[in-house]
DNA sequence: TGGACGATCCCCT
DNA sequence: GGGGATCGTCCAT
């Protein structure tokens, strides 16, 4: 596959980051890795912005969350549990320090790649030749923030990369107007009595998360 | 200097 | 549905 992509602005990344979270669902994110093209549509994200308790960035500017205060278009890269990276698309201007967490992702291009990186091979558990397994399958690759990252090997080095450049960015297809149901509700992990509506997903979309939303 | 904990995932029951 | 893995980060001594 070889999608004809139109790379998005750097004006996308510097609105509200709520807005931002949900004009991404349905993007594709690129990443050319070991001579590869990683590719996936963006189907749940999401939003974190200031003054919110559950962002790494309530606290201030620290060595750790600096990427989150620099312009918009960056990727903010963190490790957490002590084995896992997440990704954040930076949002608005300089110096605020907000972002959008993705969460999953639909494999499109370099699947292969992404078995590998996940440590699994292609027709493990039956399957024909050229076949990719079940949906099931492939949709575990990417269902969650930290499969993404491993999928398409993202790790720290990727922490600050340009998303407007050539080795990591995010696109459209050009002429392509698709018509998106989104869903929103809590955000997964957070514990807040008062927590927002911050994460977005593309409605009845197999390739969303299956983590668990408290109520 | 140390201890608690995390924007998670996977395996086990 | 529950718990363990595993370590960087942050904040309180």
């Amino acid at each position: 596959m070889n999608l004809a992509l139109s790379k998005l602005p750097p004006s996308f990344y510097l609105r509200p980051t709520v807005q931002v979270a949900r004009d991404l669902l349905g993007k594709y994110i690129v990443h050319k890795f070991k001579g590869k093209r990683l590719v996936g549509r963006i189907v749940e994200v999401e939003a974190y912005c200031r003054n919110d308790p559950a962002s790494h960035s309530y606290r201030g500017q620290t060595e750790r969350n600096r990427v989150m205060f620099w312009t918009g278009g960056h990727l903010y890269v963190y490790f957490t549990y002590g084995m896992h990276f997440c990704a954040n698309v930076v949002t608005r201007n300089e110096g605020v320090g907000e972002a959008v967490l993705l969460r999953a992702v639909e494999p499109v291009d370099g699947l292969k790649e992404m078995m590998k990186q996940r440590g699994t091979t292609p027709q493990e558990g039956g399957g024909q030749a050229g076949d990719y397994g079940s949906y099931r399958r492939i949709a575990n690759l990417t269902n969650g923030p930290a499969k993404v990252c491993e999928a398409f090997g993202i790790d720290r080095r990727l922490n600050g990369a340009d998303l407007t450049g050539n080795r990591v960015f995010i696109g459209e297809i050009k002429n392509r107007y698709e018509k998106i149901k989104i869903g929103a509700s809590t955000r997964v992990g957070i514990v807040s009595g008062q927590e927002k509506m911050w994460r977005f997903y593309i409605k009845e979309n197999p390739f969303v998360s299956k983590a668990k939303v408290h109520p």
